[in-house]
DNA sequence: GGCGACATACCGACTGGTTAGTCTGCCGGG
DNA sequence: CCCGGCAGACTAACCAGTCGGTATGTCGCC
């Protein structure tokens, strides 16, 4: 069932003329936006194949032509979600290990973090992890590169705690990293934002699982 | 509509081919078992949606005639993949979970032995995982029922621990559920058979993970 | 031990429907 | 008057599932 939010969402102004835009409410969001955040919702809906360009320019009220002007395919559109994901998450690890804090606690920060993020982004997060074998080789080539930079950089976090002593070395740092990112990759699974839990109590707890892995 | 199907059973059974089969060559398995075969390789290569049916017919040498004459529908064959996968799990739960050993022992065991087997059939997890959305709404349904089952068995034996205190209760034994599944799904975007750790390293490093940090 | 009747196993051309992407053209603003 | 921004009809490819047809096997019966 679409959720075409019956009332708000006025998709088609029938013959309102396009050019006097600013006419009274002023705030529709620019096109490329919209149809981005309506190939978002219906690709974590209904899957990337099963969600046609016609859908999503139907959601975002407007046609193919507006589409293939801002983007080169539909693939593009896949390509930014993921863009804009991995650029966040990124930067906010980044974030993370350059803080002075301990080592403990820069691990500890940047499991919780990205707990919170991923949940925050769930849609994105969900059609990262089932989507990602849609996109053209290239681009597959290029998204796990950079998902590579990010995996290194939290592993050299856990291996500087196993070389400071503060972690157990008997795991590899590997999979260690890999353990963690797989409880949240399988976050879009069963998370629900009206469940019991908040993002950062969800956060929590799995970040003190980690920790408590980690104790030697 | 009518499914062919209707009832039989044709997995991985060494029914006794119906005549014909062995011929001269012997090697050949039967037109389902085949079916199956391919239609796991290509799902796991290519995903659901991006696999047709004459590719898999091509890839088990048959025709389409064959391929609905055995099954009721592309979906079937999805279907089908996800049931072998979760008896074969199921059965060697309730086996772990039914002998007599320790909680801790048995909560050891079945955390490795869930990711042996994923190993082990790592095609049918990454198909479970990747492409459990594509499955008609009922399938999906009772794909969803069994696993329940599985997880809330699992969940069943961390309370038990926690109960007795040998876990620690600081963690809901549902997120604790969750995590580890977690990492058991991501196994099939990192594994590689070619790699330097066996499967069975693997899961004794994950369980290892999961009872340390279950340690009170 | 031959014959019809029926069943099983499979073939492959065909159908009806869907889809990503293209292209021509309109429209209003600078 | 020209160009960015967009509309929407159009095309060429594809694909799941169907259906009539064929080959081979089996059973009952004389």
């Amino acid at each position: 069932m679409a959720s075409r939010t019956a009332g708000k969402d006025h998709t088609d102004r029938a013959a309102a003329p396009p050019g006097t835009a600013a006419a009274a409410g002023g705030g529709e969001a620019p096109v490329p936006q919209r149809l981005m955040a309506a190939a978002t919702r219906l690709f974590a809906e209904r899957g990337y194949d099963r969600t046609s360009v016609q859908e999503i320019v139907e959601a975002a009220g407007v046609t193919k032509g507006a589409l293939y002007h801002y983007f080169g395919s539909k693939d593009d559109l896949l390509h930014e979600i993921y863009g804009r994901l991995l650029r966040l998450q990124q930067e906010r690890l980044d974030r993370v290990a350059d803080s002075g804090s301990g080592v403990e606690e820069r691990v500890r920060a940047a499991a919780a973090d990205v707990v919170v993020t991923t949940i925050e982004n769930l849609d994105d997060a969900m059609i990262f992890f089932r989507s990602m074998h849609q996109l053209s080789d290239e681009k597959q080539k290029q998204v796990r590169a950079e998902r590579r930079r990010y995996h290194e950089r939290f592993r050299a976090l856990v291996e500087e705690g196993q070389r400071a002593g503060v972690f157990t070395d008997e795991t590899p740092a590997d999979l260690v990293v890999d353990y963690h990112f797989g409880s949240v990759h399988h976050l879009s699974s069963w998370y629900r934002p009206d469940g019991r839990l908040t993002p950062q109590q969800v956060a929590d707890h799995l970040a003190g699982l980690l920790m408590r892995a980690l104790r030697p």
